[in-house]
DNA sequence: CCTTGGGCCCTTTTT
DNA sequence: GGGCCCAAGG
């Protein structure tokens, strides 16, 4: 390590700098705990990288890098930013630095850390530190059997589902609010059955107990409530000197609260923010986490404002700003920027979903001609499913793509079913993992899979008392086989990761007989046990794994090398923090941006209009607004499927029609003076079908 | 007691 | 197009 007082051997680091975001770097950089720190930093204005440039400074100037808490949004955000800390140390320390980066272990998301710091002090607070972790749909399966359990699936008046009763309890959790206020904020078409969801949760938290099960909410809630001891906050506090999170606009009460248990007085603690990206509301994320952290302190935190943009032309910046503009709050300001004027975007009218399709399709190609890989193009979207036809047509034109967002590879049956048995081996009392085993097996259905798992739960060693139970009636051979390969991955002879291969052999003749297109799956399977021999243990591969999904699917089988160049295709939510040379927003109309499914209230509406301003600040040379004028719906209501017409989004009203150039594509014949068509018009053959409803 | 097939509902964004 | 519930069939 280097010393505190070694004459700086290339500070010139620092001249790379703006005079702001020097400012964020050598903020309290001294032997003495800095004040806290608040670095408003606007999309593109370098953030990423001066909180590299902080943490590689702080690092230099002698802090010790395995004693700085580095929290990000996603386990990708962290490797980058270990990757630049590690870039920038190795120009002043030289080789060494590498030992820097390796420090750095305590990077990642905080539900990444927070599992790990639950397992390290998990004697403490009462916790089995064997416990296995709960994905949002295996939650949502565990309160789906805890809301059968207690009859409220056969109630006279339709209960929630189990999707929605896990949104509220997660609510609850994430904002710390209570469940009638909960209730009747945002779900107000459940309000009448507060009691009996309170019911429910109270089943809910005793199942996962019983079960030694965390869910995702748990994380983060057992380390706050950890961090409400005063004895354990601190013992925790003081592994830490320097405490920084990035996305601060992102983080909910809970998370706030773990901050404020960290570091009380707030020294040491550096947050990064920008409230114009806020994009995280429905997973319980408010903004009063930025806006009240200075004054949570006193002397209040210091505030450094990064404004200047690097990465987008003037005429990007400029609409984008008038986007944003329109905002009903803010509090951030405008950006500027010294780059050059460059294009204004393009807001591009297609006839319709595939028109737009091949539009994009064409214009990628035509910019990889003149020297653009494909690597530094994306493609953005609201919802996953709207890229569809793109997907479609690129496979057509053998364009390489990946997607990030939407459906994840582990959201697929087989890859849960592998998934559920090494979870099952690794904590036996998991019904939901169990549950899922055994009705695998032919002639095991819920009932008897139930009735097995209840009478293993209460026993001391419960794959003993699963070897000794009786075996279900119909069960067949496949019992005493399934016995064995529970015996054969608990003995750990095989070690890891032969035994992924153990499960899928086992695993390889129910696949065949429940799936029709076993072979493809087949594949993944292979796949998954490629993926598992990047991780040391069993255990650390279903932690992270659930933790930190790999995000990526494509039209290949698996994410392509590193060196394939290929298509972004990702959400607007997946591309929070990155940049393009070239980026397309698909569906900018109305119903998609803003979602129809967001405009119930104007906070939703305000989170629409911030999700098209990340989408607009993503680009650096150019951007192109797709705006199909008709699009295709699959059976919604009774009125099967459709077409709707769709009009621009109202987050560019007329008004801003200016900062863009308006085309059509393909070019539209000449209509002098007609305005282009738009807004809704006779849809004959709904009206037709309309006629016998 | 378990499986299978038909009808009915919903369909965003993610750790 | 998919998940979930219920009722009939084995």
């Amino acid at each position: 390590m280097l010393a505190i007082d070694s004459p700086a051997p290339a500070a010139n680091y620092l001249d790379l700098l703006n005079p702001a975001q020097r400012r964020a770097v050598t903020h309290g950089a001294g032997p003495a705990p800095a004040l806290p720190l608040l670095v408003i930093a606007g999309a593109g204005s370098g953030k990423t990288n001066t909180l590299a440039h902080r943490v590689a400074h702080l690092i230099v100037s002698g802090a010790d890098p395995r004693r700085i808490l580095l929290m990000t949004f996603s386990r990708r955000a962290a490797a980058e930013m270990t990757r630049r800390v590690g870039r920038i140390a190795r120009k002043v320390m030289g080789e060494g630095a590498a030992a820097v980066t390796d420090a750095l272990s305590w990077a990642g998301t905080f539900h990444g850390l927070g599992a790990r710091l639950l397992r390290d002090h998990a004697d403490q607070i009462g916790l089995d530190p064997a416990f296995t972790i709960h994905d949002r749909e295996d939650a949502a399966d565990l309160m789906n059997l805890v809301r059968h359990e207690l009859g409220f699936s056969k109630t006279q008046a339709r209960f929630p589902a189990k999707g929605t009763c896990l949104s509220i309890y997660s609510r609850c959790v994430n904002a710390q609010t209570p469940i009638e206020t909960v209730l009747t904020r945002s779900f107000p078409w459940c309000a009448a059955w507060g009691a009996e969801l309170r019911e429910l949760f109270a089943a809910y938290v005793e199942a996962k107990q019983q079960q030694n099960v965390l869910d995702y909410d748990d994380l983060l809630l057992y380390w706050a409530q950890t961090m409400a001891d005063p004895a354990l906050a601190a013992e925790i506090g003081e592994r830490f000197d320097h405490v920084m999170v990035d996305e601060y606009q992102d983080t909910n009460r809970l998370q706030s609260a773990i901050l404020l248990g960290l570091k009380p007085d707030g020294r040491g603690l550096t947050v990064v923010g920008d409230d114009a990206q806020s994009i995280y509301a429905f997973r319980a994320a408010t903004i009063r986490n930025i806006l009240d952290f200075p004054a949570a302190f006193t002397p209040p935190a210091e505030i450094v404002t990064l404004d200047q943009n690097y990465r987008s032309t003037q005429g990007i910046l400029a609409a984008a700003n008038a986007v944003i503009e329109l905002a009903a709050e803010r509090f951030t300001k405008n950006l500027w920027t010294d780059r050059a004027t460059g294009a204004p975007p393009q807001l591009v009218h297609v006839r319709d979903e595939a028109d737009q399709a091949s539009f994009i399709a064409t214009r990628v190609l035509e910019n990889r001609e003149a020297g653009a890989a494909l690597k530094q193009q994306a493609v953005l979207f609201r919802a996953s499913h709207h890229s569809g036809p793109l997907e479609i047509e690129l496979t057509r034109r053998n364009i390489p793509f990946v997607k990030f967002g939407g459906l994840k590879f582990l959201d697929a049956a087989h890859v849960k079913d592998i998934l559920a048995l090494l979870r099952f081996v690794e904590n036996p009392r998991d019904k939901v993992a169990g549950f899922r085993l055994m009705q695998l097996l032919p002639g095991v259905g819920p009932t008897s899979a139930r009735r097995v798992l209840d009478l293993v739960a209460a026993a001391p060693d419960p794959l003993r008392a699963l070897a000794d139970a009786p075996a279900p009636p119909r069960a067949g051979e496949d019992w005493p086989a399934f016995l064995a390969v529970l015996g054969a991955l608990a003995g750990g002879r095989a070690g890891w990761p032969a035994e992924i291969e153990q499960a899928r052999l086992w695993y390889q003749p129910h696949l065949e007989r429940i799936h029709e297109d076993a072979a493809t799956r087949q594949a993944d399977l292979i796949q998954l046990e490629q993926i598992a021999g990047g991780y040391p243990s069993r255990e650390r591969f279903l932690t992270e794994l659930t933790l930190d999904p790999p995000d990526a699917t494509s039209d290949q089988a698996g994410v392509p090398l590193l060196d394939e160049d290929y298509l972004i295709l990702s959400t607007i939510h997946s591309a929070k923090g990155q940049e393009w040379k070239s980026v397309f927003v698909m569906n900018v109309v109305d119903g998609c941006i803003p979602s129809d499914l967001g405009t119930g209230t104007t906070e939703e509406i305000e989170e629409e209009r911030r999700l098209l301003y990340v989408a607009m600040t993503r680009a650096k040379d150019d951007l192109h607004l797709m705006v199909p004028q008709r699009f295709f719906t699959h059976g919604q209501s009774a009125t099967g499927d459709r077409h709707v017409y769709a009009a621009r989004t109202r987050f560019i009203p007329d008004a801003l029609l200016g900062r863009f150039e308006r085309t059509s594509w393909p070019a539209a014949p000449a209509e002098a003076g007609r305005t282009p068509r738009e807004g809704p018009r006779l849809d004959l053959r709904a009206q037709m079908r309309g006629m016998w409803r």
